[in-house]
RNA sequence: GGGUGCUUAGCUCAGUGGUAGAGCGCCUCGUUUACACCGAGGAUGUCGGGGGUUCGAAACCCUCAGCGCCCA
């Protein structure tokens, strides 16, 4: 056994403990062992990012887990890595290389790709270091990057299998592009806000056939092919078919119906702008309506023929409708107009809906695959509420768009043949003489989408793929269910023929701010979970955290939290530190529990309740739940009752059984709480017991022996008695630490609890001139005391008044019900029985309560 | 517009049919040999409004109101 130091300092014990971690190699899974797996792929943060809280809460929650899988005897496999963040991560390099006046053109591909190498080497991945701060558990031996070379002969697999199934093609399709990254997006990189604009209603036509357009973008009018309207609208029957003047271009275009023209909006009659709104281009297609291309990739008004070309998209929007005005064709304008617009998710440019040959995954037949996966109950969604939100992604899922306009990434394995020939090339293939690749990238998400079987190896059949796969968990915060989640069901049931990539999803929510406020730089609430580990120490950063895990929901988080956590680990360290002053000890068996005093019993009886109900939580993912249950139980139960009862034992001396019961305890408690706060409860664990490690110690169990409802009901009356008196003490305001000779007039079964609740009470022993002058009732049992002066009258009198107005209040209920003929006919007999119980019980106690006001000296 | 969730103590949240809970905050007292990052005691709720089901509703159903999120 090893002294403790008096304070409590993480920041000195919790990096050496982690290298210690690390090099007796507790995190290194084996792949040959006989114990069962245990699997959690991390979900692979983005080589550019740093840890923000909400890594922190994923993180801790995952480190949990595995963390008591490993301790529960599992082969425990994290395994960590990043993935390569194609356009963040070229930004990042090209914002570099802006700097000095150089753009990646100006460096060539190759050269490029290698200085973004080189960044990656020298700045990227500063969450790995991070992420020992927090204690992560992974291996570190098995880490893992979306560019690796295996991981990326996994992409070239995937891709000719996928190609070879028809569910890769190459097409001309609306996509959403981002002008200022220069490359195509998926939907999902997209992100709708709400933005004030415009709603220009524009008169077309001139003559006979005249039509008004409402749009939020006028200067895509330039690109317009024709004019629709719903074919049931009468406003418009008569001039479906014609066709009608587009001004400023001076083309003519035809007004056509489509049902899907919503005729109370706007005028009724929509323009259609084929290459740069998706639903134009839907209904253009189905009309042979003209496609007309009118913007550069810089999103610069380009080949419409007019005066305009040449200006940027948001210059023109104004030129357009001042020009319009000028020639009176202006009908309405309506501004601020609020409506919703796609912004690119890395740097927040508006995205332009852009016509564009790209390539894409057909997703229908394997959408369908992952939607059935979680629909047969083959993958479970924690919480299940969370599913349906799954389903509504999967079910209605559009091609994905996977072409990124990028150097940085994996290139399309597609080159292309002197006479458009189009051929894949796998892993190990070399494309024909004469043929080019294609310079696209692929988006980054189709490399993370193979990371629970690309970092195990896959598509060689590896020990660790046969081993850990399928993943048993995957744990990720619900808002990017979609993103990830998703497609790794997809690209996993697909590449592993229908198996699962992993049992279970488990989602947590967002940490926000203490007032519930999403944190965001523009509001200036953001928490640095670095910050709060240099205060606070990385286990109360992480015990916050995973106390405010509830399943599925986000949490508020503030310093204040954080701080009470580090308070309750300064009190652990404490009861430790006393524990093992007053000698604890851990070798040996338990004393046979019938031999135990009652107060040893009950905390090992309240332990193993606790340990059952913990072990249940952390297996349903109730990390919320299961922090609160230990912290009850060791605040409360522990501290609060058994060490004050038990001082008076270890004073007096002969403690032997309590001493081992409560080393007991404690070596029991801190394994239960080592997933959560794993530094202080290593710290603490090998000083009390000169163990090795706590990561490596086994999981407490079920002592069903240790039952004690005798015990506990005896606890429960000793507690009671404490309280009361401690009530009366303060009522009476009597110093704490003045002592006062009492005496129990209570049942035998309570005497051998007499002294202890004495010396918890300071109440001294009644010797020969002791008059009671004051007396404290709870039930039958009565504690006298002697209190030398007068007793404050009215404050008693006030005290046993409140305690009166409870117990009739409580009788008139019970009351009440029992003489309700339907309740006593219809309630089930247990209710019955308690209710009567507890009428008789007020009965009691007011009699009782009375005859002590009545005896109260009048005042 | 379509989904979906929430509304419980001052704040943040638990609580899925049987006398309303936690943490923080608040008030009073207290350096009693683990701990002031502490201890003891205390106050605080027509469980969003209305209706219904039930012997019994914070919980189940309907409805209204407010807030949020996802997707269009």
């Amino acid at each position: 056994m090893r002294e403790l130091p008096s304070a409590f300092t993480p920041a000195e014990i919790e990096a050496p403990l982690y290298e210690k971690w690390v090099a007796a190699g507790y995190f290194t899974a084996n792949a040959s062992s006989d114990k069962p797996p245990f699997t959690i792929v991390i979900p692979p943060p983005n080589v550019t990012g740093s840890l923000h809280i909400g890594h922190a809460l994923d993180h801790t929650l995952q480190d949990a887990l595995i963390r008591m899988k490993r301790m529960k005897g599992f082969e425990a496999l994290w395994l960590p890595g990043m993935d390569h963040a194609g356009i963040a991560t070229q930004n990042v390099v090209e914002k570099q290389l802006a700097a000095q006046g150089l753009s990646r053109h100006d460096l060539g591909r190759e050269e490029f790709v290698k200085k973004v190498w080189q960044w990656k080497a020298e700045s990227g991945g500063a969450i790995l270091g991070q992420m020992r701060r927090l204690g992560d558990g992974v291996d570190w031996s098995r880490e893992a990057f979306t560019m690796d070379e295996n991981l990326s002969q996994a992409v070239l697999t995937i891709f000719k299998k996928l190609y070879d199934a028809e569910l890769i093609y190459r097409a001309e399709r609306i996509i959403n592009w981002c002008p200022r990254c220069h490359t195509a997006l998926s939907d999902i990189e997209v992100e709708h806000r709400d933005i004030d604009g415009e709603f220009v209603t524009i008169l077309y036509g001139e003559g006979d056939v005249q039509i008004s357009v409402a749009t939020t973008r006028p200067e895509t009018m330039l690109g317009d092919g024709a004019v629709a309207v719903n074919p049931n609208d009468p406003r418009y029957k008569h001039m479906i078919g014609k066709e009608v003047l587009l001004p400023l271009a001076n083309r003519m275009i035809p007004i056509i119906a489509d049902e899907l023209v919503d005729p109370e909006f706007g005028t009724g009659a929509v323009k259609v702008t084929a290459a740069h709104d998706p639903n134009d281009f839907e209904m253009a297609r189905r009309h042979n309506v003209v496609i007309v291309k009118i913007m550069n990739e810089d999103a610069v008004m380009d080949g419409s023929g007019t005066e305009f070309d040449g200006m940027d998209r948001f210059v023109a929007r104004k030129a357009v409708v001042e020009k319009l005005r000028s020639m009176s064709r202006v009908l309405a304008e309506k501004r601020p107009y609020s409506h919703s617009v796609g912004h690119c998710s890395r740097c927040e440019t508006i995205v332009e809906p852009r016509l564009s040959l790209q390539w894409f995954v057909k997703v229908e037949s394997l959408a369908k695959a992952a939607g059935d996966a979680v629909r047969d109950g083959r993958v479970t969604i924690e919480p299940p509420e969370l599913a349906p939100r799954y389903f509504d992604w999967v079910d209605n899922m559009h091609d994905w768009c996977i072409s990124r306009q990028l150097w940085w990434g994996h290139r399309i394995p597609v080159w292309y043949g002197p006479n458009d020939e189009v051929i894949v090339v796998g892993p190990g293939e070399v494309a024909p003489d004469g043929y080019t690749q294609d310079p696209d990238v692929l988006d980054t998400w189709f490399s993370s989408a193979l990371w629970p079987f690309s970092t195990l190896g896959w598509p060689e059949q590896t020990a660790d793929l046969k081993k850990f796969y399928p993943t048993s968990v995957l744990i990720t915060g619900y808002d990017i269910l979609f993103f990830w989640v998703a497609r790794m069901m997809i690209f996993g049931l697909f590449a592993m023929d229908g198996e699962i990539p992993f049992n279970t999803i488990v989602l947590h929510g967002l940490v926000r701010d203490k007032f519930g406020k999403k944190m965001s730089k523009s509001r200036g609430n953001t928490i640095d979970p670095l910050e709060f580990m240099d205060k606070y120490g990385a286990d109360a950063l992480r015990f916050t955290l995973a106390r405010g895990a509830n399943p599925g929901s986000d949490q508020a988080l503030a310093e204040e939290w954080v701080a009470g956590s580090r308070n309750f680990a300064t009190k652990l360290w404490n009861a430790t530190r006393f524990a093992m002053m007053n000698g604890a000890t851990v070798t040996g068996d338990l004393p046979a529990f019938d031999s135990l005093n009652a107060i040893d019993r009950w905390i090992l009886s309240r332990l193993n309740e606790t340990v059952v109900e913990v072990d249940a939580l952390f297996e349903k993912y109730e990390f919320s739940r299961a922090c609160e249950t230990i912290y009850h139980f060791a605040w409360d139960d522990l501290c609060d009752w058994y060490l004050e009862l038990s001082k008076e034992a270890f004073a007096s001396g002969d403690a032997t059984s309590s001493k081992r019961v409560l080393g007991f305890v404690l070596d029991q408690l801190l394994r239960l709480m080592h997933p959560v706060m794993p530094f202080i409860t290593e710290e603490l664990w090998t000083a009390l017991t000169g163990g090795e490690s706590l990561v490596i110690s086994e999981w407490p169990k079920d002592h069903p022996e240790h039952k004690d409802a005798k015990g506990a009901k005896l606890v429960g009356q000793v507690q009671e008695i404490i309280t009361e008196v401690r009530r009366f003490r303060s009522d009476q305001g009597i110093k704490t630490s003045l002592k006062i000779p009492a005496r129990f007039i209570a049942p035998a079964e309570l005497a051998p609890y007499e002294s202890a609740m004495k010396f918890v009470l300071r109440l001294e022993p009644a010797l020969e001139d002791f008059k009671p002058s004051a007396n404290v009732e709870i039930g039958s049992i009565k504690v006298e005391l002697d209190l030398t002066g007068s007793v404050d009258v009215v404050a008693e009198r006030a005290r046993l008044s409140k305690d009166l107005a409870t117990a009739i209040k409580d009788r008139e209920t019970a009351n009440v019900k029992l003489n309700n003929d339907n309740f006593m006919a219809k309630a089930p007999e247990n209710v019955v029985v308690e209710i009567r119980e507890r009428l008789v019980k007020t009965d009691i106690d007011i009699e009782r309560i009375q005859s002590q006001i009545a005896q109260l000296p009048s005042a």
